[in-house]
DNA sequence: AAGTAAACGAGACGGTACGTCATGTCTTGTC
DNA sequence: GACAAGACATGACGTACCGTCTCGTTTACTT
């Protein structure tokens, strides 16, 4: 369970990290973001909601955005984990239908949401966002992938990362542009871009 | 052609409003932000380089985001035309390739996706987007995939609406996450969800 | 009965000045002061109230402040004039009473008092303000006093002009202080400064 | 000797006030005023002359006008004492020749005058101009001239206020004016109005 | 138990941008 | 040519956050 901010830091000797603010930051990042969207997530409302001063911050997190980072990875892991067992074409629906899910009803969608708008406005949150997050992740969709075509389950029609961004650009671009994302997109992109050997 | 700025406006006296103003108000907002971001894109600096009053920008857009869509719509205009003759398989193969060329290469593109982005931050931007550019440009997209589908020329396996997406979202996606688009990954959409009925 | 304003202008060709135009901004600028305070009297709201637009006031007015100058020269004419007949000690005393509740009571007492403050705060007021009103009525005073004088009346322990400036300024002062002005204090203003033979 | 600013303001924890940031400020305000008139005077460009950020200005005086004022209070205090001891009518005639001095020769008159003239065009400053200058100041004045009529060495003709405004009157209203202030005028009006038993 | 050092709340500070207002100049079309 | 209308460049207004920097206070590990 590795935390998502900079060192554990062990320090010789003084105070340790305070596990209450740290949730509190976090908290309040989420909190905000949901109740009055990424205008109203500043570093000072964030300070001011969870009752902490703006020093304890800038000290653990070098920009808002690692906060959301922070928030993302933990919520994604707890409510969107890519099925690591049994890769069937049918489990990748299932993910997929998830992500769905995830991208338009949960609060850690928004989050999701916020930091690939957030990628496009800065250089540096782009770099993090694709390390700590999008990288890790789409490892571990490739392997998925690649377990599905080992077990013959799958066969697509394009490599690996075409294959997921074809299938998780469509979700995502209609999440970004407000629109719901019907299961019967998802099931139709799965049966034509998975080519499942049942046909 | 609808002029992209509020209101023709024809007073019955006083002065009219200064195109060359206007023009160099568009012209510093691309400029900005192709070459510094746009986290450099304020009304202020705006103002500064186009060596324009901020009340004269105020007076004529409610927020920097119309500015970018002015010059979104008259560049994608120009630069980005629905095919709208003849509706082949290959014209709509040539638009998704001109669409991804448009994306990663002209600064226009970038133009695009920093609206994508800000319409995730701010609602009112959202609206804004939806109404002046995403939905006319759906449906010119949609006209184009019905006269394809009545010249027997295509053939989608989904409705309208989510074979765009499907089409789109893809591309749009690697856009945002900073990857190139491979022509191999157009072809491989058109060929699998449109159908072509020489297939 | 000269008018205030800079010439009377009697143009070869074209329009006249609008009179209509002329006394709508005098009226404003007075309503103005007199219902929100110097700070509400701008050009832009006289041109508002007035009906007219900033241009015409610019052309007519180099300032506010002389728009103020022309209503305070024409309102003190009328409101408070200097006794130029039978300049007994009674009638000096009958002056500054008047002067007093001018300065207290009468709207155009408040312009006085704007235009002794402008005067403070610009010079180019202060010029004007002296040529146009201080100075003129400087002389009616020294005229009224002159003749006092030499008709027995009064005898002065003071200099014309100081003589002048210790019996206004007490009253002035006291106005501009917000305080009230009793009649026992021009009482005794004139009783031990003019000296008159009667004691 | 009572701080000129809001409240000393004691936090149990948390950065104190920047004395220095108070001078500079204080000292900007006072220079800008005698070098450039009180319309250069704007909280920009005293805080540009300081070299202080607007916050700081507006975090602890909530007008330009309270700036004036705790210099004025400062400096007058320092250069224009009311005499506390032995109250002869020598020592109200030294006072009042300090006065005028004060007002035609010393930068902090001019701060004087252009808070009299401020005081005209604004209620707000009006109000704090009498609770924080010229109240307390009118205070200390009665009490000299009461100290001097119990002595025996001053029998006034007015009463007090009344006698303080007929002194300090004509003396406010020529440097308002910008006339200058004779000794003798000064001589005349103590000689007149105090009566002092000498006579 | 006393000493010490980091983390903390509070918040002042120099900045930058916000969106609004008034300035004085100008241009346009009407009378 | 005067006028109403109003666009324009300029620059101050007062507010909000930014990220940095002290302050004292608290807390927990030394010694």
């Amino acid at each position: 369970m590795p935390s998502a901010s900079p060192q554990p830091r062990r320090p010789r000797s003084g105070s340790r990290r305070d596990e209450a603010a740290r949730l509190a930051v976090l908290h309040a990042a989420d909190d905000l973001l949901a109740e009055h969207g990424f205008g109203a997530l500043t570093v000072e409302a964030i300070a001011r909601r969870a009752g902490v001063a703006k020093q304890t911050i800038y000290r653990w997190w070098p920009s808002k955005v690692e906060i959301l980072l922070d928030t993302l990875i933990e919520d994604s892991g707890k409510h969107l984990p890519v099925p690591t067992e049994k890769p069937t074409a049918e489990s990748i629906r299932g993910y997929l239908r998830d992500f769905a899910r995830f991208l338009t009803g949960d609060p850690a969608g928004k989050v999701l949401l916020a930091l690939i708008a957030e990628a496009q406005h800065d250089p540096g949150t782009a770099e993090s966002f694709h390390q700590r997050y999008l990288g890790p992740r789409r490892d571990q969709e490739r392997d998925m992938l690649a377990r599905g075509i080992d077990a013959g389950e799958i066969s697509p029609v394009l490599g690996p990362d075409a294959t997921i961004d074809a299938l998780v650009g469509p979700i995502v671009y209609r999440a970004l542009t407000g629109a719901s994302i019907p299961s019967g997109l998802v099931d139709a992109l799965v049966e034509n871009l998975l080519r499942p050997r049942s046909i």
